[in-house]
DNA sequence: AATTATTTTTAGCTTGCTTTAAGGTTTATA
DNA sequence: TATAAACCTTAAAGCAAGCTAAAAATAATT
């Protein structure tokens, strides 16, 4: 689950990230309106949070551009001012919810939860490229062969790759993504799970594969002479 | 019993809601009318509690949408005026009961099971999965082996279980449906009724069992190869 | 008030996911 | 073709999630 997050209060920031993180989404932060709008025009997510009071851009108008441009992903505003008129403002502008700081860490996710559950929960439920499927509730990557059930990382990494197949996707940005910006793993990591994914595929005789593409990062590739 | 709250108004949904939960009602809380259809499309509840005055959609727009939809569901209604007009426009769309605000908890808590009764008593008194049969008025959980009566909290983790067999249900769901999301309660209450729930099953010799998977939830399975 | 039933916490244990580490392989470049 | 950097793979250590028994706390009954 992809989850796009506003705040330029960076501590907070850093905090609700890690949480979020810790809680199986993936998760961009940003830290101003501008860039909010620049990573909604490129990449898909399942949820937005949205801090009122931001430079450059406020929430409020965040909101207001994206729904204008089409963009029906669910958003949660975070406002530290509890008055009605801003959460009026708010919900009048197209968000799904709201939270007044500050919050507690259960409401925020149980309200997260709601919003992506009401909203998107059944259309991909599913994700498929060529022969193999990833179910994004039991966290099953399968084909007519069998299947696996995948760890966290693991199935993070996958997802990724799935919902941009043909895409090439940076180390950096699996780290970032998955990990956190300020996470101390090892870059290695990244590796060991490309390598459990490849296992698998091989495994379920997939006509994919996960291709590395020397010092850029990796992608998900059909697969066209299966010489076997 | 499952039941499902729309009142946007925060602190009254939560009183009630603890209220309900407390009198063993398993309890959904939607803030808004659009929450509520989309609670409504896709749970099965034995009764529904609408405010009048909510965003999004009001209460009697979710009502007649869900009648126009075939959902039988009893309804009461909730509203702060007292006026007949909107009694009479809640009857008329559907609702089987209404209640003024405020109300007295005992009134309320009579209504509901007055609604509950007459509606919907008899359809799921039984849940049946694999050759294990729950009693949802007795409490009973038995098979041919015999039956154990179980207490309230076990009750409703078993009866979510039961309710949507082989589905993945998050330890947060159970937490957030059962003790409600501002319960103060350790996740670990969840694991320790898993316990509970898998030995009286394995009591009663059942051919399904509760699988968890790791950082993602449980699910109720049935068992193949019982090697015995 | 005492007993019993239910719910929650505590704490030690088990399981298996995550990460590191270490040695191997490939590819680019001198 | 030698070297280095990037990437691959496996095994094992480290760590967090989940399990269970038992005790403590709370609620219901007698």
């Amino acid at each position: 689950m992809r989850l796009l997050l506003a705040e330029d209060e960076k501590s907070l920031s850093k905090a609700i990230a890690e949480i979020l993180r810790k809680n199986n989404y993936s998760v961009d932060a940003v830290y101003d309106g501008e860039e909010a709008i620049s990573y909604l025009e490129c990449g898909s997510y399942d949820g937005v949070i949205l801090d009122v009071m931001m430079p450059k851009a406020d929430g409020i108008t965040v909101l207001k551009k994206m729904r204008a441009a089409g963009n029906m992903t669910p958003v949660l505003i975070l406002t530290a001012k509890s008055e009605i008129d801003d959460k009026v403002l708010g919900l009048d502008s197209g968000a799904n919810d709201y939270l007044t700081k500050p919050f507690a860490v259960k409401e925020l996710l149980a309200r997260i939860r709601a919003m992506t559950r009401t909203q998107s929960a059944q259309p991909d439920s599913r994700l498929t490229v060529g022969n193999i499927a990833l179910d994004t509730v039991t966290f099953e990557l399968s084909s007519e062969k069998g299947s696996y059930r995948l760890a966290n990382k693991e199935f993070q990494m996958m997802e990724m790759l799935m919902r941009n197949p043909r895409n090439l996707i940076s180390t950096e940005r699996f780290m970032e993504r998955i990990w956190g910006y300020d996470s101390d793993a090892e870059i290695n990591v990244v590796w060991v799970y490309i390598s459990y994914l490849r296992k698998k595929l091989v495994a379920l005789d997939a006509n994919i594969q996960i291709k590395a593409a020397r010092n850029a990062g990796y992608s998900l590739e059909e697969i066209y002479d299966k010489k076997a």
